[in-house]
Formats: structure tokens, sequence, C-alpha cells
DNA sequence: TAAACGTGGCC
DNA sequence: TGGCCAAGTTT
């Protein structure tokens, strides 16, 4: 049984308040039989995983306008999309990003399997991606899961099970809302309703197109659902970061391995991030400490990385890595916690 | 099943 | 300042 009146709710609010976001087919378009582009539609998909739609937008503009479709897209570089995604975060879904790509050129003719039950079979597809797509691309009724849909679930049938536990309960609640018209628009519904109104924070259930269907708003205590297991504590870790500037201004970097953190990635060489790195100059040097460390802090642990520089002759033959001439090196193409060890060396080399 | 895996914004 | 949170997947 289909709870059909609660997502016709939710479409007529869709049909008034979409976003208008640079993935999404505009309404007018959209009636005029005009369908998603599943390149776009995978590619948004991806960039959004447990990412922001404003920390999306300008990768998104970058990727289609360089890659326009998946055939461009898969004839890339590793180095120039890995550089590209740099920033956004969560790595491996670049590196997943391309063996896709490449995986729908040489094993489905260039063209997006249409169904959720193939597209789980491609990499960085997961679940929650393979019913978006499904949906949004291509029409098929696949329920779609993610942060918001088990918050509004949560929410709407006040569950009270914390996360993660009450992952399969609310997914059968979703099950039960899916609509076989309009899945692709529903399922973008939900999701918008969740990032704008029914946020994890503070509601708006005075706006709610569902506040006359919400169990918790009746029961008074939305904001407090969905309940979440506590979560284990960070510890913090220590490393060195080696930054070295040859005397003709190459940078010394090294791509580091495809598995692990930053996997695929340009950065400066450093020590192992532990609780007492030995130091591992990738050459030997006279290395000057900066007062100043960079802190980060990634999933599962806060980061203080030590800044040491040096200045080395045209001679010097590295350990590991390789020296980036000064007009191909952009700090752009870095990891966020790469780039900020070299702003402080920025800082300290242009004060010298 | 649980841990690994990034980053920026918000309060 | 520091914890929480965001359109999850992989191992």
């Amino acid at each position: 049984m289909r709870d059909t009146l609660l997502s016709e709710h939710l479409l007529a609010w869709y049909d008034r308040h979409a976003r208008d976001l640079p993935w999404r087919v505009g309404p007018a378009d959209r009636a005029a039989g005009i369908r998603p582009d599943p390149y776009r539609v995978w590619l948004s998909e991806i960039m959004l995983q447990q990412t922001t739609v404003a920390a999306v937008r300008s990768y998104f503009h970058a990727f289609t306008t360089r890659w326009p479709n998946v055939a461009a897209l898969a004839a890339a570089e590793d180095a120039d999309v890995m550089a590209a995604w740099a920033g956004l975060g969560y790595y491996a879904r670049a590196r997943n990003l391309l063996k896709c790509a490449r995986q729908v050129v040489t094993e489905h003719g260039g063209r997006f399997p249409e169904t959720r039950e193939a597209l789980l079979t491609l990499p960085g597809i997961g679940p929650y991606t393979a019913s978006a797509i499904a949906a949004i691309a291509f029409d098929e009724p696949a329920t779609v899961v993610d942060g918001n849909v088990e918050r509004v679930m949560a929410r709407l049938h006040d569950v009270q099970t914390p996360l993660p536990t009450a992952k399969k309960e609310l997914t059968a609640l979703a099950e039960r809302h899916t609509p076989n018209e309009r899945p692709g628009d529903y399922a973008q519904a939900v999701m918008d309703l969740g990032a704008t109104i029914c946020t994890p924070k503070s509601p708006a259930c005075g706006i709610c197109p569902l506040r006359e269907d919400c169990d918790a708003r009746r029961a008074g205590h939305a904001a407090e659902l969905p309940r979440k297991l506590p979560k284990k504590p960070k510890p913090t870790r220590h490393g060195i970061a080696y930054i070295a500037r040859r005397d003709d201004g190459a940078w010394l970097l090294e791509t580091r391995p495809d598995k692990g953190l930053l996997g695929g990635m340009l950065g400066w060489p450093t020590t192992d991030w532990s609780d007492d790195p030995a130091p591992a100059p990738p050459l030997p040097a006279d290395w000057q400490t900066l007062d100043a460390e960079a802190r980060h802090t990634f999933t599962h642990f806060h980061l203080r990385l030590a800044v040491q520089i040096a200045t080395v002759p045209a001679t010097s033959a590295p350990d590991r890595g390789q020296f980036h001439p000064a007009n191909s090196f952009r700090p752009a193409d870095l990891p966020t916690v790469m780039r900020k060890a070299f702003d402080l060396a920025a800082a300290t080399l242009r004060d010298l």
C-alpha cells in the first residue's frame, strides 16, 4: 500500500518550491518531455555524497565545462581529474568517478545503464546513488534513502530507534511512500524538504507541507529526531610536512598512493601521521621549522602538521617525490590540508 | 559490522 | 574553539 496522498502533497510543494540547480531540468523543459542528462545526474550525485550543494556548484560547473560528457571524462588524465577534484574531499569518489566513466565507455557503449540493479555494479555507485540515478534520469520508482530521507521518515513516523540501527526501518518507511509517478521529482522533493524545511537543528514545521502528517511534530519533539548513537572521540595525530623549493623555483611534491587517506592526490612529502612521528625529510637540506603549524580535522582524527621548509640546489636528487616547475604548480590542485601547509610556507617565504 | 574516508559552514 | 552536520561507498 502506497501513501499516495503524502507523495502528492510533496510533489505539489516541489512544483512550487523546487530549487533551480544546474543538474536539474526546469519545469518548462520537463513539461516538453526533456529528460535530465544521465551524465550530469550521475556526476552531481557523486559530488553531492556527504557534501553540500553550496560546495558542489563550482566543481560541477568546472567539470561539465571541461568534460561535457562521459566519453570526454573517460579520456581524461588521472592527474587532471584529481587536481580538478582537489578541495572537494573524499578523494576515493574522484578515483571511482574515473573508473566508472571508463567502465561506462568500455562495457556499456558510452551510455549509462538504466536500471538501479545495473547501476549498482559500477564503481562509486552504492544503494543511494543507484536509486537516485534510476529515479531521476530513468524514471524508475526506486526508493532513495539519504540522510535527508532518514530524517524526514524518522520525524514523520516518530521513530525513536537511533541511527544507524534505524536504517532498515527508515528504508522500509521510505519505500512505502515512494510513488510510481514522477519518482525522480519525488526523490528530489524529499531531499529538498530535508535541506530547506525539515532541517537537522531547527525544522520549520510551521511552513512544512507535511505538518499535518508528522507524528514527531504532533508529539512536539521533531527537532530531537532522528536519534543517533554517540560518536567516538577523535584522537589528535602529529606530523611534519616538508616543503622544498629548488633555486629555479620548482616545488618538491609527491603523488600519494591510490589507497588510503588523500589517495591519488598531490601533496608535500610528510612523515607518517601518528602520536610521535619520526623525522623523514625527502632529501638532506637545511630544513627550517616554521613557527606556526597547520591544523586540520579529518573524519576520524585531528592533525597538527608542523611545516619545515628548505631551499635546495638544482642538482638535488630527492629520495621521493618529484620537482614540479613553478609555472605548472597551482596550490588549488592540492587537498586542503596540503594547501594549508603551503599557505604557511608561502607567508614565511614572502617575509624573508 | 565497524572503520576509513574530507571539507566548509554553522552555532 | 570545537562539535555537529551534509544528496554515502568501500573494505
